[in-house]
DNA sequence: GTTGAGCGTT
């Protein structure tokens, strides 16, 4: 009997596999633990129902389920006992205040802001809650860094502000912001902006993605999904786990959906069962039925920017003046872009015989149930590609 | 180059 174990210190997610004294109701050793995740003291896992984190019990060196058997299907992650940083920075944050009292009320109020955004920060200590650079891609020739600051500055402090230019000084058409708040990230990340005259594209940068994966490792199947759920409910749901790169819903509704991830490790935490909308949801891997591709492995974006003799786009153009392009416009009632099409070939492009491997993610009876919802899939797709 | 897909000298 063994649980399934992730290290939350770790970006490398590996899972490890930890024994159970007993049954799947017995307890776990600290020790036993502490011997795989050195310095841990507890194990946290999200609560399916209200999707927080929830810890495990802790007594006399043995952790016990709160409620009373562990399921093998969860991934458990691990707590480790830090310092109080919290308290350090209340404390220092505090003599600032003291400070500021005696000068400028209008410095005082910016200390309080201050606090305020530096509790905040505090609960944004989840993995991938964490604001990074983002690149900021198609910026004008022209534009200096008090524009592109001007624009984002609405959504958020910005911590960081740069325009990468080359040994002339020469603008190079791109460059980076960080914001101080997560929230602000979220509003601008993959959305298109406007700087002097040219949209901008905002992106986490490829050093912070996993490039080399292929997509579906960072995209998840949602199965069961009720037909009244929209893309929006979804990113609004799952954004809370990490930054939200794509959500696709079919059109009409399916009962399916996907959703894509900037960053893979988050997507294993999420299998498992799922209360979108107060109905129960199933998501698992989004792994495409087959290797082979009309398109090949490239990487999507959602967006894409125009590239003259790319593979995607030559296919795009093929794609458009098939006779399936307007069945699928009709059916779908939306214009294919590359994502869309990268999903339409790849995941259920030739043949849906093969079965879904899921590498022991799941019970018997889930993958039973994994393996028809995607056949399912499959077929309706494939039915209204013929 | 008057340019226009990309991925960061610190």
């Amino acid at each position: 009997m063994f649980i399934r174990v992730a290290d939350e210190s770790k970006s490398n997610n590996e899972i490890v596999e930890i024994p159970v004294d007993g049954g799947m109701d017995g307890s776990v050793s600290l020790s036993t633990l502490a011997a795989q995740f050195q310095g841990v003291s507890a194990l946290k896992y999200r609560n399916s129902e209200t999707s927080v984190w929830r810890g495990v019990r802790v007594a006399d060196g043995k952790l016990y389920h709160p409620d009373g058997v562990w399921d093998r299907d969860t991934i458990y992650v691990t707590v480790y006992s830090k310092p109080v940083l919290s308290d350090i920075k209340r404390k220092g944050v505090g003599e600032q205040q003291e400070e500021s009292t005696i000068s400028s009320l209008g410095q005082a109020k910016t200390q309080r802001l201050d606090y305020g955004q530096e509790t905040n920060n505090e609960s944004e200590n989840e993995p991938d809650h964490r604001c990074v650079d983002l690149i900021v891609l198609g910026i004008s020739y022209r534009s200096l860094e008090a524009d592109v600051k001007k624009c984002f500055e609405v959504f958020g402090e910005l911590v960081f502000c740069e325009i990468k230019r080359d040994a002339n000084g020469q603008s190079r058409g791109f460059g980076f912001i960080r914001f101080k708040n997560y929230e602000s990230q979220l509003a601008v990340i993959n959305k298109r902006h406007f700087i002097d005259g040219r949209h901008v594209d905002v992106k986490i940068p490829d050093s912070k993605t996993s490039a080399h994966e292929p997509e579906y490792a960072r995209k998840i199947f949602v199965a069961r999904l009720p037909d009244n759920v929209v893309p929006d409910d979804l990113r609004q749901y799952f954004s809370k786990y990490g930054p939200i790169k794509d959500v696709y819903i079919p059109k009409p509704a399916r009962s399916f959906a996907f959703v894509t991830f900037h960053d893979s490790n988050i997507v294993r935490t999420l299998f498992g069962t799922h209360i979108i909308h107060g109905c129960s949801v199933t998501v698992g891997p989004a792994e495409p039925k087959n290797k082979l591709s009309a398109i090949g492995d490239y990487p999507s974006s959602t967006f894409k920017r125009a590239k003259p003799d790319h593979s995607s786009l030559r296919t795009l153009t093929t794609y458009g003046t098939s006779p399936a392009h307007s069945h699928y416009h009709q059916q779908y009632g939306q214009t294919a872009n590359t994502d869309m099409m990268q999903r339409f070939f790849q995941q259920y492009g030739t043949t849906t015989a093969t079965t879904n491997s899921s590498k022991g993610q799941f019970s018997n009876a889930q993958q039973s149930y994994w393996s028809s919802a995607h056949e399912e899939a499959a077929a309706v797709w494939q039915q209204h590609y013929r």
